[in-house]
RNA sequence: GGAAUGAUGGUCGAGUGGUUUAAGACACCAUCCUGCUAAGAUGGAGUACUUGAAAAAGUACCGAAGGUUCAAAUCCUUCUCAUUCCGCCA
């Protein structure tokens, strides 16, 4: 969400921004939003004007009947009815206009960082930098539902009749390695000096529109029946909804979270035959990190993000890459956006396992997270990034280090949570 | 889940329809004054929007949203949260 004093006096940068990421039907909606708001502005001054005017009416009538001047009172009465009517046909159009100017503030994209590739949709997403060779070994590497399979890690039938499709069961050591690896991001952040955080894996309503557009919440997340409770997509919703409306101290920033929650989402729509087995469900589990800082330094923590969960995918012995996201792709919010890519030796291609993004002061003026600064408030810059997500990050797990016998090494920083086993033998 | 009580500024706390411009205290900031582990005096200080070159002014905000009224912190309705008691429960 932009600042509507900067729509104001910058309405050509506004404009090309939306060229920019080929939105061009939103283009007349920069005037329009400019004329309202000046509306609005007027109609504001003229029923603040009518409100002045109630307010010392009613002090005076209030004066009169304290002496007892019944009759003078009553006819001052009169005269305030008389504009009562002006008054609530001004505020009602004001608020008529208002709705129709949030409306728009809320759909007009915030202004892409100019690093940003130009471009109009996925395709022309860019590769920034690889991390660790991708190699395609000479051995065959299984589907991952396969691979998990032969360590009887897996139960994707008994899950369908159970809860219905997207949806399983992880068993035994591809269990405890998925609950390995969450552990180890867990701490792999807290070494980083990020504060550890379980958040409430239910939110209410009014913050889940908030964190997202009514088309989103529609298409992810799941309600609770009877109560006013949705299940969360993302520990961001509940971690971001905890600073909305707040005020935080200037000397407290940054803010460097990371919180663990089970994620659940609807995922509607088609998905490909890739997206079998664990990789596009309707739950599960994240480390994530969430920081809030001051505007001058989100710059400094986007990169900072994404290069954590590059590290973290490293010391797995995972190869990485960067993607950055096109004008055309990026979410309206976010002034940039980079995914970290796993590698996957069976597709030989990368595919993604994280989303960084900086949303700068837009999300935060939507939701009203400010800073207590010395120099006066201002609205936070925040930004998210995933450490991991399983179960799909087991499958770039498994698929990179499966060796040729079928057995999985378990990377060094991972054996104290495997109860010290460095690697796992197929049962089958 | 049932019942009772409550929610007021940074904190405590007064306020049951009209000199409330939200009293008072504490904490805070500025200035002044005073020789002693600091006290005192005066003043200032919230958030948002609007008008204005500025100084300043106006409007709204007493948990939230509606309502009644010329006028609401105060009355009415709904909701949320907290505390206590009972019940249930890992």
């Amino acid at each position: 969400m932009l600042d509507i004093k900067f729509v104001r006096e910058n309405p050509d940068i506004v404009k090309e921004n939306i060229r920019k990421k080929f939105q061009d039907d939103k283009l007349p909606l920069v005037d329009e939003v400019i004329a309202l708001d000046e509306k609005r502005r007027s109609t504001q001054v003229r029923a603040d004007e009518l409100r002045a005017n109630r307010n010392s009416l009613s002090k005076e009538i209030g004066n009169l009947m304290a002496h007892g001047k019944k009759e003078e009172g009553m006819a001052l009465r009169e005269q305030v009815t008389a504009q009562a009517k002006e008054l609530e046909k001004i505020e009602k159009e004001n608020a008529k206009v208002t709705e129709r100017v949030t409306q728009i503030m809320m759909i007009l994209p915030n202004i892409i960082d100019p690093s940003v590739p130009i471009g109009k949709d996925d395709s022309e997403n860019v590769e920034i930098e690889k991390f660790g060779d991708p190699v395609v070994p000479e051995y065959e590497i299984p589907y991952h539902t396969d691979i998990m399979a032969s360590f009887n890690g897996i139960d994707l039938d008994a899950a369908g009749r159970v809860a219905g499709s997207g949806f399983y069961y992880l068993m035994g050591d591809i269990a405890r390695l998925h609950s390995a690896i969450l552990t180890y991001a867990r701490d792999f952040m807290i070494d980083r000096g990020f504060t550890y955080y379980i958040p409430p894996f239910m939110i209410r309503s009014a913050v889940v529109e908030g964190v997202m557009s009514f088309a989103e919440m529609d298409a992810m997340m799941y309600k609770i029946e009877g109560e006013d409770l949705y299940l969360i997509g993302t520990s961001e919703h509940s971690m971001i909804g905890k600073f909305i409306d707040t005020f935080t101290n200037e000397e407290d920033l940054p803010q460097t979270l990371t919180s663990y929650s089970p994620c659940f989402r609807k995922e509607k729509g088609a998905h490909g035959i890739e997206e079998r087995g664990v990789y596009r469900i309707h739950q599960f589990e994240k480390q994530e990190m969430i920081v809030v800082c001051k505007p001058e330094d989100s710059k400094m923590w986007f990169d900072k993000l994404w290069q954590n969960t590059v590290d973290f995918f490293r010391t797995l012995d995972i190869p990485v890459r960067t993607l950055e996201c096109c004008s055309g792709d990026l979410a309206d919010l976010k002034v940039k956006s980079i995914d970290v890519e796993a590698w996957s030796p069976r597709q030989k291609k990368y595919f993604e396992v994280g989303s960084c993004s900086n949303l700068s002061d837009a999300q935060a003026r939507r939701l009203r997270i400010r800073i207590k600064g010395e120099n006066g408030n201002y609205f936070a810059h925040t930004l998210n990034n995933t450490v991991v997500a399983p179960p799909r990050m087991l499958i770039a797990f498994l698929e990179n280090n499966l060796q040729a016998d079928g057995s999985v090494n378990i990377p060094k920083p991972l054996r104290v949570y495997m109860g010290g086993k460095d690697n796992l033998v197929p049962t089958k």
